[in-house]
DNA sequence: CCCATTATGTTCGATAGAGAACATACTGAA
DNA sequence: TTCAGTATGTTCTCTATCGAACATAATGGG
């Protein structure tokens, strides 16, 4: 299977199941910002990821954000939709630039509910999703910017299988619920202790262990829930 | 059907489908601190709460924790067990004591792998609580104490019907993330305004109204989300 | 190559909240 | 009734973070 149209819950589907899938999607590019679901919204489609990064943040009315999750390709975006009709309350735009197999989210609805091997690996999917959540929205509130600041960079290097990637400290203060000040010193630490470099919206990662040590506990649970080979 | 048995989830249920589960299930007083969910540990039973409330905290290494749900008789405990196998991060235990319709975990996941009508219902209520818990996550980093003590308590009363309860600051201290001197001055703030009363461990609520305003954004969403009539 | 734009760096005062320490007051069991 | 235990009230210092303001520097389109 070619690099760039591989998802880690298609790839585990029977083959059967996931030719025919794939034979119903189409793998689009998704430019930075593009929006894949805004609050209130009935998605028209599902997105696997196939490369780059989703961010899924809930943003209050006076247009505070935070972090509510990151999905790559190891799953698809609007999972969480599937279970009922109720309103989200999320927004998901793409946050580094890539691509995913999309597919009529109505197509697939019927597809999830009619097949239970597709069912399974979709409410796995959504079990870790939001057991990784619940760690998040605890991180969100209890630990300091600095840490939280390393395990989201650890977290976009596992989704993009790369030390290197673009993000504003304007965006990641958004992302991580703070101040674009308090960011910048984040960063301007992490950087002086050498650990990564930042230049312009240009990030890269120079020392992951040590990056690790800066993390919060949140990064490894993460990790474990959204990258587990089950 | 007698109040103390009564569970939306079980309620809306087909009559023939409820009686066939209530007759497997068994009413359990739940007193303060019941644990009903450890980390890592699959449940042995679920509970289908028809009084009192369950929260479910994350805690951190250090011992501090946060809220990430709270289960009233609109919901069940172990829910997002069902989706899967992989260990929660999460701990869940009585904070006011009530009752459960309880039956064994195992049962309950044949039964609704086996029954199309529960899957659904079971798949709403998770669906709900997970865009319930978005806005919660979100809100832990944002709002200030004062405004999540107002809408802490609004959501407490929602589920116990009742203005009036028993909860000590420094419980709530651990469930909202902060220490208990800040809920001190919160409550303290709270009840010169007139909105509460507080009484070692007992909380009256004494203008629900202005409480609403007291909260933060977050409470109208939370409640819509989790006590909507489908 | 230049300039408008955008991103980062830096400083400063203000503040929410942490954390410790201690005082007070209520409660229930003996 | 009394006392130990527990919950709340209060004060203080300290720190992380905010928010605003401004400086600097890189970038890319013309």
């Amino acid at each position: 299977m070619p690099r760039t149209s591989s998802n880690s819950i298609l790839d585990h589907l029977p083959a059967a199941l996931r030719k025919s899938l794939l034979s119903r999607m189409e793998l689009v590019d998704l430019p930075v910002n593009t929006m894949l679901l805004r609050p209130g919204v009935p998605p028209e489609f599902a997105h696997f990821m196939t490369s780059g990064i989703t961010s899924v943040v809930t943003y209050m009315a006076n247009g505070a954000g935070a972090e509510v999750g990151l999905i790559g390709k190891e799953g698809f975006v609007e999972a969480m939709h599937l279970l009922g009709s109720a309103n989200s309350p999320t927004t998901a735009f793409i946050q580094v630039e890539g691509s995913a197999l999309r597919i009529p989210f109505k197509e697939l609805e019927k597809e999830v509910f009619a097949t239970p091997v597709l069912l399974r690996r979709v409410l796995e999917f959504v079990q870790r999703h939001n057991f990784a959540l619940t760690q998040l929205a605890a991180c969100n509130g209890l630990h300091e910017i600095e840490e939280r600041l390393a395990r989201w960079v650890l977290m976009v290097q596992d989704r993009v299988d790369s030390p290197k990637f673009d993000l504003t400290q304007e965006f990641l203060a958004s992302m991580l619920g703070a101040s674009r000040t308090s960011v910048t010193l984040a960063a301007g630490s992490l950087q002086r202790s050498g650990l990564i470099e930042y230049k312009r919206g240009h990030i890269r990662i120079l020392d992951a262990e040590k990056l690790l040590t800066a993390a919060c506990e949140c990064y490894p649970i993460v990790r474990d829930l959204t990258h587990d080979d089950r």
